[in-house]
DNA sequence: GTGATATTAATGTATATACATATTTTAGAT
DNA sequence: ATCTAAAATATGTATATACATTAATATCAC
C-alpha cells in the first residue's frame, strides 16, 4: 500500500520528504508485526533483539556495553532489558573476571529454546511481508545505507 | 554509513533480512534526529506530528479520530498527546456541534507560531540527512510502498 | 602510591507506547 | 419508545524509551 493511502495524505512536497515519512511508517509496521508475533512468547521486541545478539556469541557471554553497541535502537536501556530477561530465567548475569565494573550476560537453555521457537515464526513472516525480491532488497539497502546516521 | 558498520555486524543471511533491520535502524536515526531538533521547542516528535496534521486543516478544527488515522504510528494515544499540547496552550479542545461524542481540536496562535519556527529548523536538516537525490528518493519510495503494512 | 578522570553498569524520573477498560452518546432494530 | 449494539473519547496500567545521575572500579599523570 502506498504511503499516501496509508496515512490518508495527498501529495508530498518532494520525494525526499515522502521518503522520510515512508521510512518511519514502514519501520512502525515492521515493529508492530514483530511485537505481535512475539506476544505468545511473552517477550518484547527489544528483549528478542538482545537475545539474538547474545545468540551470536553463545556460549561466550557478552558484556552489557557490547550488547548495547549492537542494538538497533542505541538508546535502549540494556540493564533494564536484562532485568526482564533474567526474571524469566532466559539469561543470567555473571561477574567479569577481567574488570569488576563489567557484567557479563549469557543465554540460558530456556532462552535458547525460546529464541529458536520464536525466530521460526517471526523471521519468515517478517521477511515475506517485504514483498521484495533479493535484487530489490539490495537496491533498497544501498539507498538506506546512504542515510547519515549521525544526523 | 552501511548497516554492518552501524550495528557492528558481519554479513546478513540475505538482502531481505538486512533490509528489515536497515529500515528499523534508519527510522530510529531519523526519529532521534527530529526529537533532538525539537527539544529546544519543548515538544516531542508525536506532539509535532499532531500539530502538523492540524496545520493541514487549519483553521478548520479536526476530530480526534481523524488525527489518529493520519498519524504514522497508529497506536499513538491521541487524547494524551492533545492533553500535553493543550497544557502548553498550543491547541484547544472544542465540543463538536454534530456529535457530542466527538471532540474537535484546533491549533491556537502560539501553536502555529511554534510549528512554523520548529519546521524551519527540523525539515531541511532531516531531508538533507537523507543524502539522496530526488530520483533516488523516488526509487526508495517505490520499494518501501511494496511493504505490506497489514502484516 | 595518590588524586583526578574516565569507564561501566545500575538506578531514578518523566514521558511515550500499547493495549484494555470505562463513559458518554449515537444509531438501529423492533 | 425501548433495548441493544456500535462509536468516539478518555482513562488506567504495565512496559519501554530517553536521558540524567549515582556507585563502583579502573586508568593514568605525577
Amino acid at each position: 500500500m502506498n504511503l499516501e493511502k496509508a496515512i490518508k495524505t495527498g501529495k508530498f512536497s518532494s520525494e525526499k520528504h515522502k521518503a522520510v515519512l515512508n521510512i518511519l511508517y514502514r519501520a512502525w509496521a515492521v515493529k508492530s508485526h514483530i511485537s505481535k508475533e512475539l506476544k505468545p512468547y511473552g517477550i518484547s521486541h527489544e528483549q528478542y533483539n538482545v537475545m539474538r545478539i547474545l545468540k551470536g556469541s553463545h556460549p561466550k557471554a557478552m558484556r552489557v556495553k557490547d550488547i548495547g553497541s549492537r542494538l538497533i535502537e542505541r538508546s535502549s536501556n540494556v540493564p533494564r532489558i536484562i532485568d526482564k530477561l533474567e526474571e524469566k530465567k532466559l539469561v543470567k548475569r555473571l561477574p567479569s573476571p577481567d574488570d569488576n565494573r563489567e557484567t557479563l550476560i549469557s543465554l540460558m537453555a530456556p532462552g535458547i529454546k525460546l529464541l529458536e521457537a520464536s525466530t521460526r515464526t517471526v523471521q519468515p513472516g517478517t521477511i515475506e511481508a517485504l514483498s521484495l525480491t533479493e535484487k530489490e532488497a539490495a537496491i533498497l539497502n544501498k539507498l538506506l545505507d546512504k542515510i547519515n546516521p549521525d544526523i
